[in-house]
DNA sequence: CTCATTTCATATCGAACGCTATGAAATGAG
DNA sequence: CTCATTTCATAGCGTTCGATATGAAATGAG
């Protein structure tokens, strides 16, 4: 009964979402997600408010289909300390698109904008959050299989491996190498297990 | 001979660099520089190429006025532990100011800008150096006093003190709370000593 | 004093911004 | 087929951007 749309919802999020990944909100212009999605103005503004509406959208999108593939490793169980090398492996293959190194999405964002822009701010939380649980989820399995000392702070240390994981997403995208994110992670796991 | 400046060049800077640490980069305009420092077009354009150019500036200006205060505390004699817990405690302090919570410049400009800037990547490479090697500094005095064990990675520890300085930064701009801040300090520490 | 020189305050430039309006194109119901 | 409806492609809205031009104001040399 009308015109069919020639555009994917999703398909055009995701993409969106790696401009936004890339570059940052700021320096990311409605002409640059038109370009890049290939969905104009009418069908941008159709499914999302406007540009803060999309990049709220977008920070979803990358808690559902990346941070969720970290999550699923930790989720695994198993021992601790293979669990967290496969987690953070997971992650630092997950920080290097076709746009480059463009680290951890959500550690942008907190940079860039949670200072001045609370629904940004709260989704970055939002995020942290997740993370801290499923670490303590692993780090409890661990204390409770006897692998890890009775005596750890495991909530600290859940906070810890948490922020790591953000470090990591800065590194890289501050320019440190491969040889130099792993040596970062050595010690920082050196912490907790 | 002529008419004299009405503004002190030190003090602008100083205030352009708040205004970019607490905005950033792209966020802030030239009219807020100037409402801020107060000084006008011409002046700004007279000791500075262009917006970017005020912004390297900035960084310089942020090594030596506000790390320059970290790297004091860390060049002092002393027990290594001791050494570390003053350094820090400054960098939570200087992370501070009447702008909020605006965390560490540096970290700030290197996810902002690093990967399509050029310029500002090798100022934040370059404040990384000089923190790494004040750090390691530390650590090999520690070392050669026997605090540290011989066996230990300094050149990876003070890597990671360093990425640690800059996730306190993110930390603290992400909306993390002292508390939170100072266990993910206890638990980076306890990977080194 | 005059006057060259430099800075001040402000107007203005072309370009890009986020966003909206408009008419043509594409569908399916009747 | 007609025609209402929805999307497409694009022009254009008002605003703000970084940067510059311009004339008045403030100085010191002569």
């Amino acid at each position: 009964m009308a015109r069919p749309k020639e555009f994917e919802p999703d398909e055009a999020l995701e993409r969106a979402m790696q401009q936004f990944w890339a570059k940052g909100y700021h320096d990311t212009s409605i002409r640059d997600l038109v370009e890049r999605t290939g969905v104009n103005y009418y069908g941008l503004y159709g499914e999302f408010e406007n540009k803060h509406g999309l990049f709220l959208a977008a920070l979803d999108r990358y808690r559902e289909r990346i941070t969720d593939e970290v999550l699923r490793e930790l989720k695994q169980p198993g021992p601790l300390e293979a669990g967290l090398r496969r987690a953070f492996e997971r992650l630092l293959a997950l920080m290097k698109t076709a746009d480059g190194r463009v680290g951890c999405m959500m550690c942008n964002a907190a940079v860039e904008l949670a200072p001045h822009d609370p629904a940004a701010a709260t989704k970055v939380q939002a995020h942290m959050k997740l993370l801290r649980t499923a670490f303590r989820a692993k780090l409890a399995e661990a204390q409770s299989s006897g692998e890890l000392k009775a005596d750890k702070d495991i909530g600290a240390l859940a906070e810890f491996l948490t922020t790591t994981a953000y470090s990591l997403g800065f590194l890289l995208r501050a320019g440190g190498s491969d040889a130099q994110l792993r040596r970062h992670l050595r010690v920082a796991l050196s912490a907790v297990i």
